[in-house]
DNA sequence: CTGAATCCACCTCGATACTG
DNA sequence: CAGTATCGAGGTGGATTCAG
């Protein structure tokens, strides 16, 4: 659906749509750590848990059921005693992997200039204050 | 700094950590957006205003500002009456711009599959209340 | 035109306690 | 072991109002 650009500056919200679909399923607190935790293989919910330091036991669970419903993870249950439940990413899931492969890659090649940028305006931010 | 690995299932929080890293830039509501809408060359700010929908001042602003402050964007006021203030993307908001393309590209390629999925799970999950 | 400042609703996340 | 349920703090984003 292109936009009528019938002149003046059109709303791009329709275009860029899909980057808010995929920030739906990664933006979150977790969900990129547990993809990214199953990437080698399926893992037990304990062994997530324990890959993934500080996560408590509920956003673990939240997480899981969304990306479970979202297709990307699978789970499945061993009905012993005590229960043993297993995850693991589906082809869906692993094909996400790479775009958010390439973001990482992104971070470890220029974030350091994200940071030098960040400092550069707190300090201009300071002197502009200390100017009052 | 890889993990030691000594036994027993690593945390991977500091492996993962450039994701976190970088969806602390993109993953707000709007920051995608306003990046998107500087693809093509500088914009004003009420330009960049019309081109995001729904978009309120003071989020336009924020955002602006963080991107600012992250060397993602530039900012130039021209002291005309009324004041005229004009941002475009900086070298590094370019290199960002890839990552995010290959994010967009997946979503045309297989969010169909996730709604899909999530169609199946939300109706298995009715019958399971059905049940009782 | 381009903001800054305030107030508020919502939602995410965490801590805690309990269950099959 | 693998969850569920509840409560509450904190942060994000929106509406409104004021200012240079």
């Amino acid at each position: 659906m292109e936009s009528t650009m019938k002149g003046g500056t059109p709303d791009i919200s329709q275009q860029v749509c899909s980057y808010r679909r995929v920030l739906e399923l990664i933006s979150n607190k977790w969900s990129t750590l547990v993809l990214y935790a199953l990437e080698d293989g399926g893992l037990r919910y304990g062994e997530i848990r324990r890959r993934i330091e500080g996560i408590s036991q509920k956003m673990l669970t939240q997480t899981l059921r969304q990306l479970e419903r979202d297709g990307l993870v699978r789970r499945e249950v061993t009905p012993t005693v005590p229960l043993t439940v297993d995850y693991s990413l589906t082809a869906l899931g692993e094909t996400l992997l790479l775009p958010m492969r390439e973001l990482k890659q992104w971070t470890n090649d220029y974030f350091d200039q994200v940071e030098s940028a960040r400092k550069t305006y707190d300090q201009a931010e300071q002197e502009d204050e200390a100017e009052q």
